[in-house]
DNA sequence: ACGTGGATGAGTACACCGTACGCATCGTGT
DNA sequence: ACACGATGCGTACGGTGTACTCATCCACGT
């Protein structure tokens, strides 16, 4: 059929991509992708040796759209440069929901742009002067952080949230939304956090617990 | 058949995490769970509505035996407490490896067993004065160090590791195994961390990195 | 003691999945 | 003109979750 655009890697990514936007992670089959590509399911077998290898080039795609590598940077000090990873990683969990799953379920990804990010990230935290498995915990802390920041506000997979900005899907609304009141009444303080929460009070709060992470860095420059 | 003993969501559950642990996380079929017990598949659709729920309920079952509110923690300071907490999660996932994918894939866990861990946290928290969204954030901080920190460890789902204590696995180790030498040199500060990295330098990461996170936790009590 | 009805277990069937295999077709080098 | 490797594709197989239907058993009212 489509001779005349013939089929590559690249085009099978993109469509498998496209399909997980609109239709969520679970809905990438081989069949639907070939589908959206309109060729046969097998075809996609040249270019792709696995599923496994379809979602891992997947990953790889994205991860590399939103790196920090790109950016200008100068001027920015460590901090500024975590907020900066910390708020990439947001964004790409939240224009694409199912990166969340996907990465959690495969292997730490080994691809250049992943290596490349780490070394970015590797060269913001130089100034500290920390051994290098130190700037490795933080960087994990911090990315590990921001995935369970996302998964807090998506609650879940299958979960549709319309909102993208960090400030504005709070957490503590989610809280109050899932548990029934008569459970909640043996766990005071948990009652205390979902019930005397107020959503304007803490505006930026996926900010104010990088910056906690953050101070907790120690600096050994100085 | 089994007239005898009755089926129940119970003996459903205990099946199911004794083939998640003995053959991981995709053998987990209705099939094999109900060949495991000994009766036909759509038997257990009469105690758990989804495979969904089943997962959720295996999820459950697993976090609560972990949990840390039967534990005597009197004496203990808030700093110990989230060092057993962290140690209780990092047990629970290297003793069901699959617990990973299953509660990552998951929503965050509403059972009572997860809301008293919860609650048992914020208590543990509570002399340091923080609001409680504050302490919240504390605490999915750790939570999410330690799965952080057990990926790392176990390097993707497929992988299996023979060690179970923090101490002994050593992420630096696993990036050794993975990397390349022809990539590495174009990331210096990457190449220092895999290459200059000694395994006996820093026998306790795990610990060292959960302190450094709640090195920036503020005390507001005082 | 005897139906009888509801609860429980099990079997069949369907749509979908990943993918091994083999065949058709095309573009290109000789 | 011919052969051949590369590329696309159709069929088929074993696996999955589960909707629907039937068989069986136990307890209960009469």
């Amino acid at each position: 059929m489509n001779r005349r655009t013939p089929l590559t890697q690249d085009r099978i990514v993109t469509a498998a991509i496209e399909v997980a936007d609109e239709q969520g992670f679970d809905a990438v089959s081989m069949r639907r992708v070939a589908l959206h590509l309109g060729t046969g399911t097998m075809s996609l077998y040249r270019h792709v040796a696995d599923k496994g290898e379809l979602v891992s080039a997947m990953v790889d795609r994205v991860t590399g759209e939103y790196s920090c590598t790109g950016a200008d940077t100068s001027g920015m000090g460590w901090r500024e440069r975590m907020h900066l990873l910390a708020r990439s990683d947001w964004r790409m969990f939240m224009e694409h929901r199912w990166m969340l799953a996907a990465t959690t379920t495969l292997a730490p990804p080994f691809g250049p742009d992943s290596l490349a990010s780490m070394e970015w990230a590797l060269e913001a935290l130089s100034p500290l002067g920390l051994a290098p498995h130190e700037a490795a915990r933080v960087i994990m802390t911090v990315t590990t952080y921001v995935q369970g920041s996302v998964r807090v506000v998506l609650g879940g997979p299958g979960q549709v949230r319309d909102q993208d900005s960090p400030g504005a899907a709070d957490p503590g609304l989610q809280w109050q939304a899932r548990l029934r009141d008569q459970d909640i009444h043996r766990f005071p303080r948990l009652e205390e956090l979902v019930h005397g929460h107020r959503p304007e009070a803490d505006r930026d709060w996926f900010a104010d617990g990088l910056d906690l992470i953050l101070d907790g860095v120690p600096d050994r420059s100085r």
